[in-house]
DNA sequence: TTGTACGCGTTATCAT
DNA sequence: ATGATAACGCGTACAA
C-alpha cells in the first residue's frame, strides 16, 4: 500500500485532478454531485494532501509562524494562548515551532518561512544576539515577543519589533522596593550569560539600585546559576541558593530573576530551617501563575502578559498591513507584592 | 527580491544545479575549488533549501515526529527533555508538533507523516478515542507515550504500542494510602470527560479502592473540574476546591488526579484558614517537579517518566527495525510521601 | 567530477 | 463546470 495521491483520487471519482484540487481548497465553482462524490473518496481512502507539495505551488496561506526556544519552558504557555487566539481571530493559521538549545534561531526561521508561507513571524524566547544578519534575509515581519530591545543592536532596531517590559528597570525597582523595607543585604540569583541576556539585564538592574543610593555593589552577593543544568529552573534555584545559605555571608533578603529560580530558593531556605519572610526574604520576576499559588506567595514583578501577547500580534498583523513601521513597546510591570518579603529586623 | 533557489544558486556558482544539490547534501564526490566557492555563495546570499521541495523529493530522512496535545502542559516538559536527547542519540531528527485542543490529533499525524518522512511518530497526551481508523492509516508505528492501553479499544492494541502507568491502579493504590491513614470522607477532583480519559481512568482506581473495602462510594465526593478552564490547571483546582469547602461536606482529604490541581487545592485550602495536613489531607498524582519543592511537598503517586520516556523510544526504534510487535508496556508508579497527608484525627 | 532531464504531489492558468 | 498541463524547488539516475 504505497501512498495515494490527488491522482489516484481523481482516477477513482473519474474526475481530473484539478477537479479534486478545486474541492480541496474549497473553491465554489464545482458540481455539487461531483463534489459529493469526490468528498466519499476522499473519505472512503483517508487521503491526506501533501503538504509539502501544497506549500510548493501555493501563493497566498495566511500563516503566522511561532518560534519558541525551549518548549521546557512554562513561561510561554499563556503568552502561546493568546497569540494563539488572537492570530485565530484573524483568521490566520498559527505554526508553531520550536527550537532546541543548540538551533540556531535564525536558521529554523528562515526553513519555516519558506517552508510554510509565512505573513510573519513571532519569536518568543532566545534573543537575536548574532544572527541578526540572518533574520534580517526574512522576507517577512518579526516580533519578538517578552524580548526587550536592550537586547537587540541599535542598528538592528530598524529591522525587528520588540514587545516587553524595560527588565532592567523593573529589577531596579523590585530591588529598591528590598532596600525600602530596610535589606541591605541582598544577594541575587541570576544567570552568567552574554551582555543581551535576560539575566544580565535583571543584574543591571539590581545594580543601578545600588548605584543610585550610593551603596556598593558587593559580587559577593552576585550568584550565578549552575551552568549544567536548564538555568532557569526550580532545582536550579534551589542549588544556588543552597551556596548561598553555605557561603556564610549574611544575607536577608534574595532576588531571583526568576519566579521559577524562587520557588526553588524558598524551598532550599525552608529546608535549611529558616523561616520566609522573617529570616530571609525572596522575591522572584515574571508573574508566574505558580507564585500566587506557593506558600507563602512569591513577591514579584508581574509581566503584562497579556497586554504584551495581545500587543505582540498587534503590532504584527499592523506591519503586515503596512500600517507601521517596526516598533519597539515597552510595558510597565506591576510589584506584586506577595508573603514572601517583610522589613528587615533590626538586630 | 524574489526568493533565491538553487538554480541561482548554480548559475552564480557557475555550475549545474545537481552540483550545488551535492554540497547542500554532504555528498563527497565534488572537487574541493568548486564546493567551497559554492558555500561561498551559499553563505553570500543567504541561501535556505526549501524544505517542502525537499521533502518532496527525499526518500530517506531520519525522523521521529512527537505530536504534543496542548503545549500548555507542564508535564510533559521533562518526557520531551529525554525523548528529545535518546532521538538524538540514535542519530535522527526530532520533530515536535503541536495540536491544539480543537485539531483532531490523527489529521495532524497524518499531515506530518506525508510533510516530513517519518519513520515513527510517538504521541504524547490526547488519546486515541474515535480516531483510532485513522491513525491506523499512518504507515509508521505509533507509539503512545504516558498513555494507558486502557485508553485504547482491544482491537487496536495490535496496531499500536503504549507505554506508561497503570493509571486506575495506581490511583487505587494512593487512595488505599489514604484510607490507611483513616481517612474516610476523601474527596476526589477529577476530569468529566470520556471513558478514557486519565481523569475518568483515576477515578475509576479511587472508587475501586472504595469497593474492595465494602465502602460505598459517595457520588457527593466526586467533584469535577470546571469545563470553561484548563481542566488540569492550578487554577481549577483551586476553584473546584473552593467548591468542596463551601459544600458542607466533612472531608478530611483530597485526591486531586493531578499535582497541578493539588497545588490549587492547598492554595484554597489554606485561604480558607484550614491546615494541611492536620485539617485537610491532600494528594495529586503524576510526580511534577513543582510537587516536590511545593510548601508541604505533596504526596502523590510518582509517574516514572525516565523510564517511561526512555522505553518509548527504545520501542518505538524497535518496531521500526521490526525487532519487535506493538507492545503495551507498563510501569509501576512510585507512591510519594510528602507532608500533605497525615493520619485522621479521632474525632 | 560535472551536467541533463525527469519526477515528486499539488495548484494555477488556460482551454473547453 | 470540468479537463489538460505547466510550473513550484529540489534530488537523483543517467549520461558525459
Amino acid at each position: 500500500m504505497s501512498k495515494i495521491t490527488i491522482v489516484d483520487i481523481a482516477k477513482m471519482s473519474g474526475v481530473a485532478v484539478s477537479t479534486v484540487s478545486r474541492v480541496l481548497n474549497g473553491h465554489p465553482d464545482v458540481g455539487q454531485k461531483t463534489r459529493e462524490r469526490i468528498l466519499k473518496v476522499i473519505k472512503e481512502t483517508g487521503y491526506v494532501p501533501n503538504d509539502s507539495a501544497r506549500n510548493l505551488k501555493r501563493t497566498d496561506a495566511k500563516c503566522i509562524g511561532v518560534l519558541i526556544k525551549g518548549i521546557t519552558n512554562p513561561f510561554f504557555s499563556p503568552v502561546i494562548d493568546i497569540i494563539e487566539k488572537e492570530i485565530d481571530r484573524q483568521k490566520y493559521a498559527l505554526i508553531l515551532r520550536h527550537a532546541s538549545a543548540d538551533d540556531d534561531e535564525a536558521d529554523v526561521a528562515l526553513e519555516l518561512e519558506n517552508e510554510k508561507r509565512l505573513r510573519g513571524i513571532i519569536f518568543l524566547g532566545g534573543g537575536a544576539e548574532q544572527s541578526a544578519d540572518k533574520l534580517r534575509q526574512l522576507k517577512v515581519p518579526v516580533v519578538f515577543s517578552t524580548i526587550g530591545s536592550s537586547v537587540i543592536d541599535e542598528k538592528d532596531m530598524a529591522d525587528f519589533s520588540t514587545v516587553s517590559v524595560d527588565d532592567r528597570l523593573e529589577a531596579k525597582h523590585i530591588t529598591q522596593y528590598l532596600m525600602n523595607l530596610g535589606h541591605k543585604d541582598i544577594a541575587i540569583i541570576t544567570e552568567a550569560m552574554g551582555r543581551r541576556s535576560v539575566g544580565h539585564l535583571r543584574l543591571e538592574g539590581y545594580k543601578d539600585a545600588f548605584i543610585e543610593r550610593d551603596m556598593p555593589v558587593r559580587e559577593d552577593m552576585i550568584f550565578y546559576v549552575d551552568q549544567n543544568m536548564e538555568h532557569f529552573s526550580i532545582a536550579n534555584g534551589y542549588r544556588t541558593t543552597q551556596r548561598i545559605l553555605s557561603s556564610g555571608h549574611k544575607v536577608t533578603a534574595v532576588f531571583c530573576v526568576t519566579d521559577l529560580l524562587a520557588v526553588g530558593a524558598m524551598r532550599a531556605i525552608s529546608d535549611a530551617g529558616l523561616r520566609i519572610p522573617e529570616d530571609i526574604s525572596v522575591c522572584g520576576f515574571d508573574g508566574m501563575e505558580i507564585g500566587r499559588y506557593y506558600n507563602p506567595r512569591l513577591t514579584t514583578i508581574k509581566q503584562p502578559l497579556d497586554q504584551i501577547s495581545r500587543e505582540t500580534v498587534k503590532l504584527l498583523f499592523d506591519i503586515i498591513e503596512s500600517r507601521s513601521s517596526h516598533r519597539h513597546i515597552v510595558f510597565p510591570g506591576e510589584l506584586s507584592i506577595g508573603e514572601s518579603t517583610i522589613k528587615r529586623y533590626e538586630d
